[in-house]
DNA sequence: CTATAATCGGGATGGTCGTCCCGTTTGAGG
DNA sequence: CCTCAAACGGGACGACCATCCCGATTATAG
């Protein structure tokens, strides 16, 4: 590979993340080579369709969030990991509008995205709820999705990455509402 | 206004209010005016803008709810009216997929739209989110823009209608998360 | 330094959609 | 029945965007 040639990936790359993290993923790929200084041949070489360039972002996101959740896994009691793994993933993503929007299925296909075990993180989820299901720690009776939309209901709180005060208490709400009868 | 001009309103309304129902806000004008038997010079002639038949089919339906906002109200208790009224809108709006995304604010500026007081949904949320807090029904320190973020976890819980168990199990997970330590 | 193949830039293309316009049709009053 | 303004249909237009393509450029091996 040519030296210019990786060069312009390397930053094609850069400045999407930044981009699509700050303005979501409508903004147009044309945007994003006139930003990144090339042309709109380079991005579209470099990547093929605009899937191809946000897989190459979002996922390295994901997998980040996954390995977080798996270290999580290992912490000893379940209750704790997945009560801690809630705020991660809100935290994570909170500041990350093209990461919140392809959580909503908003113009990418996650599911179909994520193909290796690294970027699984609905199935990382579904663990961390049934063993702390199991624990007693979360009521029996929620779902993998009842979980997934409420973390998306958090996100919903506000664009942008303003207002930590708010984010805490929406995961002090939401964990509070998840929790069983007996224990708070 | 000629007899076929009304029967052409009429009919683009119902059609168009089934579609955005069924199908979201993004199906186009043309795929409306076909529905309907009609051609897209009808529709925008009725409607200039697409938002103006957005406007004439949601704020219906707002308005409704804002109804059932205000009947609980007086209902005595706050605390019962609040938790009677997140069902409701939840309830309202997971039928209606056009809704659900006005709310999200996907392409319709429902603030905006709202001008009368029959149509501000934010506005009877916060007196009744008021109300329960003072009689000591919701952790007081809930903002309204929390409470909408939650109801639009409960919505995010999946497309269309289909599964009132998830639903109504989200909203007792999000009803328990917003009261306050002692009333369980 | 030169040749050449990889790479680049950005215009061309095709598709979608909202809005506008105009030639044609039709409802309804006289 | 006859007239004509109101209403209709659907094509034209313009905006936006992803993707493709090709003539110009440039890195690098020899």
């Amino acid at each position: 590979m040519r030296a210019d040639a990786r060069r312009n990936r390397e930053r094609v790359l850069e400045v999407a993340c930044d981009v699509f993290a700050a303005e979501g993923l409508s903004v147009p790929v044309a945007e994003i080579a006139r930003r990144a200084g090339v042309g709109t041949g380079t991005v579209s070489r470099h990547f093929p369709t605009k899937e191809d360039l946000l897989r190459a972002i979002i996922l390295d996101r994901i997998e980040r969030i996954v390995d977080q959740a798996r270290a999580l896994e290992s912490l000893g009691d379940p209750g704790t990991a997945f009560y801690r793994f809630l705020a991660v993933m809100v935290e994570e993503t909170a500041a990350n509008r093209g990461l919140t929007e392809a959580f909503a299925g908003a113009g990418f296909d996650m599911e179909a995205a994520s193909s290796g075990a690294s970027d699984d993180v609905m199935g990382v989820l579904r663990d961390l709820l049934a063993a702390a299901q199991r624990a007693g720690a979360v009521r029996p009776d929620v779902e993998v999705a009842d979980v997934k939309a409420l973390i998306m209901g958090c996100l919903a709180r506000e664009r942008g990455d303003g207002d930590t005060a708010a984010r805490l208490r929406m995961i002090t709400v939401v964990s509070a509402g998840l929790r069983p009868d007996p224990a708070r």
